[in-house]
DNA sequence: AAGTGGTCTAGACCACAAC
DNA sequence: TTGTGGTCTAGACCACTTA
């Protein structure tokens, strides 16, 4: 008796699917078999050939664009912009990014005020709750083809006895040069992870579905290890990667 | 005339139980309404429901478990393990981690020989299709909680002239040694991207739906700049960040 | 007009977990 | 035994794209 075949039919749908993406069959940019193509193909209803191409598109295999088809996608292949992860000083005392982009900012950049939640408090070791001027942006390159969310968090406590305890700080990088000009020596450290989008990210950073984001954290952090700055950026996770010498 | 709600049904189940979980009403671990329970509240059919529910499980903030039901998951707060990347070498001229992570292979690493496909052979500056020496493992640490995926890659080419043109040469971070050993002066750069995983990904590092994994890929470099190996590590996403300084 | 994917119904039966 | 999620059918109608 062979080894019968217990997988469901969906599945049976998804894994046939997925080998042809892999393999060739359906290049990226391609359309595959119409769902209704599919459903007299294996001998199923279009409901079953949907939940299969549900399972490729959250995956990131498959895009789905409504009236035309379903397109695959090539979610492994080296992504077309390598940023390289780091900050530089300038001669003029100016802090730029290693990777060179310009950005700008939309024009709904808002300026805040937050009470820390834990985890941040927790990296820019302040207690809990203490308040935080907040920058947040979705910033733009390249004619909007490149894009990323920004924000910014500077507690008070560390404006204390700054020109800034009575006007408010500039977002990073251009607080960087505030504080260098204070006499600190900034350091910085990022912390990566990736995540799936919520519903307006996805939409903010224009991701089709599948699409997982980069969660970047850098701390700034200047004289004695004192955490000064906390960045958090929303990175698209589809055609880009970072570079970090170690 | 107010504005009226265009969205599908389906989709506003699923807004109704994401505000639900980010607002901790449906704090992580505990269980949601059934699907028959939220059917008969939102006044629609089962299958309806399940639409919500499974972009819901995509988007990770949602675990199925048969027979159970349906529990909050909770994404976005820091991950319990940081792990600093890098890589010292000790006064005895071994290379470890910078996360001290004592890594043991899987029963089913394999050692075999692939042809260079167009991207690794060009971050390694080889010929695509040149032959490397290729070893795979799943890697586990702290009785199997810690899981990765390791892949090292060394073109037969870097070999000629070595004692390795007639033996096989060990996996990293051994071969550092040997290379060190060599005269080489060794250089690392990590390139990072996020990604969904694919069914054999999922179960050999026990994702759940809707996580993505970390894909980094090191190089590392020698005399004058040469690129010597390649590695690919699969990260689990959901319970990791990785830690760089800048 | 024809072809595509998107939404939804109203069921059925199954597999699994807990009691 | 009961309640849960998992699979599947056989349709219907809609919205959008292309020709």
């Amino acid at each position: 008796m062979p080894a019968e075949n217990t997988q469901p039919k969906y599945r049976q749908i998804a894994d046939y699917l997925r080998r042809g993406i892999l393999d060739g069959t359906y290049p990226a940019g391609q359309p595959l078999p119409s769902e209704e193509a599919l459903a007299k193909q294996f001998g199923v209803t279009r409901p079953t050939v949907r939940q299969g191409l549900t399972e490729l598109r959250a995956a990131g295999l498959v895009e789905a664009i409504m009236g035309r088809g379903t397109f695959a996608r090539s979610p492994h292949k080296r992504p077309s912009l390598t940023r390289p992860r780091g900050v530089r000083r300038t001669p003029e005392g100016r802090y730029v990014e290693a990777d060179g982009i310009r950005w700008t900012d939309s024009e709904d950049a808002t300026i805040t005020r937050t009470d820390a939640p834990l985890d941040l408090a927790d990296l820019l070791r302040i207690p809990p709750g203490e308040p935080m001027f907040t920058y947040d942006a979705l910033q733009t390159a390249d004619q909007g083809r490149l894009r990323q969310l920004h924000r910014t968090y500077v507690p008070f406590s560390v404006l204390i006895g700054t020109k800034y305890e009575t006007e408010a700080p500039p977002a990073a990088p251009e607080l960087y040069a505030a504080f260098a000009d204070m006499g600190h020596e900034l350091h910085f450290t990022e912390y990566v992870r990736p995540r799936m989008p919520l519903p307006d990210q996805a939409q903010a950073l224009r991701l089709p579905d599948g699409v997982p984001l980069l969660h970047v954290l850098r701390l700034t952090t200047g004289k004695a290890g004192k955490p000064l700055i906390l960045e958090e950026f929303q990175l698209p996770g589809d055609d880009l990667e970072l570079q970090y010498p170690l």
